[in-house]
DNA sequence: TCACTTGAAAAACGGTGTTAAGTTAAATAG
DNA sequence: CTATTTAACTTAACACCGTTTTTCAAGTGA
């Protein structure tokens, strides 16, 4: 006769065993980058066939999203984590400013979350579960949703989602050039801070009604 | 006695090979994508054994480079087919626009050139020819440099690589974002050419001296 | 005890970049 | 013309990779 238990501590022991797989994943990423980091070496950081991998998940890819899916809750956590700030520009500029933050500091999540081409939609992805990236965007939708109601935006600027983007791809591109160009020896770039900090006054003075500048 | 011809029609011979192989790789890269071309495929495209292609290059990442180096070159006559433009900002504005246009137009050959993380410089190629970058960056840093001459640039702005740098992570970010997330079904990008001016319009307002817009 | 499910591992498949060892044809020297 | 060297090229192999199939052993239910 089985006790009860018996299936929930299995289930339990999966569970763990899938954590495991992902922060062992995650580790190996970050400490030794992304396609440096293969199923086989995974499989040997948590001391088990590389098999067993794939019974929790599909493939490869799948891995990659899921550690992903955590990522984007991290980046969220960080923008959510910015104080209450009640001039929406300046809120927007907050937002931007942990976003590359973020990016500089988890280069390798940063990565996994923003510079690769993306699988195609598996279709029951697409009902499962919400947008994992909206989370953190829709922080700085709601942030510019503000400044376009209190007249802080140029008026040629009405469309909500090109502003959105148009920022977005700022402070990626800001973010991108960091991590990729870090090690390249033919350009030397200036200083992260600085040009963070540039990005986010030349954007918002392009994009907002002259107000007295931060 | 040796003809004196016959060892320039070996060079010749090799030469060939060489082009043969860089063409063929360009060629899957653009229609099979850079991940899905192996040298063995390369190989098989212009019907040799894989190994010749390492008798014309060290390795895939050298063979990788110098393609990179010649979409360079295609970036620079880009850049340097635009006509000449007097007004210094509008010709940063012109430049920005060329990139972009670039960008989108090969994304694979722009992946290779911006968005992967370059090798570490092995100390022969330092020295060996100068910056294959530098020629379209120049364009941009000469256009900048007007500006700057002429007073059209806002006066907090003084450092002309800090203000070439936002400029190209401006606009680089706005190519990667479209090449990376293209396909993302959770992200309804805006029209490419709409977010290209907007961020160009954003850019010049926020780094120039008011001026009649564009 | 015996059949059956289940979790894990071993082995294998087809692919990758790369290297070492052969082969073969051309160019040179006597 | 013939022998030898050289160069171009291929074949075979190595060590990986992601993934799948097969095998195995331990635990469960009757």
């Amino acid at each position: 006769m089985t006790i009860v238990g018996i299936v929930e501590r299995k289930e339990r022991e999966k569970e763990e065993l899938r954590r495991k797989i992902m922060t062992a994943a995650r580790k190996l990423f970050v400490e030794q980058g992304i396609e440096n980091t293969s199923i086989r070496k995974i499989a040997e950081a948590i001391e088990y066939s590389p098999t067993v991998i794939y019974l929790h998940f599909p493939d490869k890819e799948s891995l990659l999203q899921e550690i992903c899916r955590e990522d984007f809750a991290a980046l969220h956590a960080a923008e959510a984590s910015i104080g209450r700030i009640d001039d929406p520009v300046q809120k927007i500029r907050a937002i931007g400013m942990a976003y590359m933050k973020f990016g500089v500091e988890h280069p390798e999540q940063y990565q996994l979350m923003f510079m690769r081409r993306h699988a195609p939609p598996t279709a029951d992805d697409l009902k499962e579960r919400g947008d994992p990236t909206c989370d953190g965007y829709a922080i700085l939708e709601h942030a510019v949703q503000d400044a376009l109601q209190q007249g802080r935006i140029r008026p040629e600027y009405r469309d909500l989602s090109l502003i959105c983007q148009t920022l977005w791809a700022g402070v990626h591109g800001t973010v991108a050039i960091e991590i990729t160009m870090k090690s390249n020896p033919w350009i030397q770039l200036e200083d992260f801070e600085v040009r963070a900090r540039t990005m986010l006054d030349v954007l918002i003075r392009g994009m907002c009604n002259n107000e007295p500048s931060s």
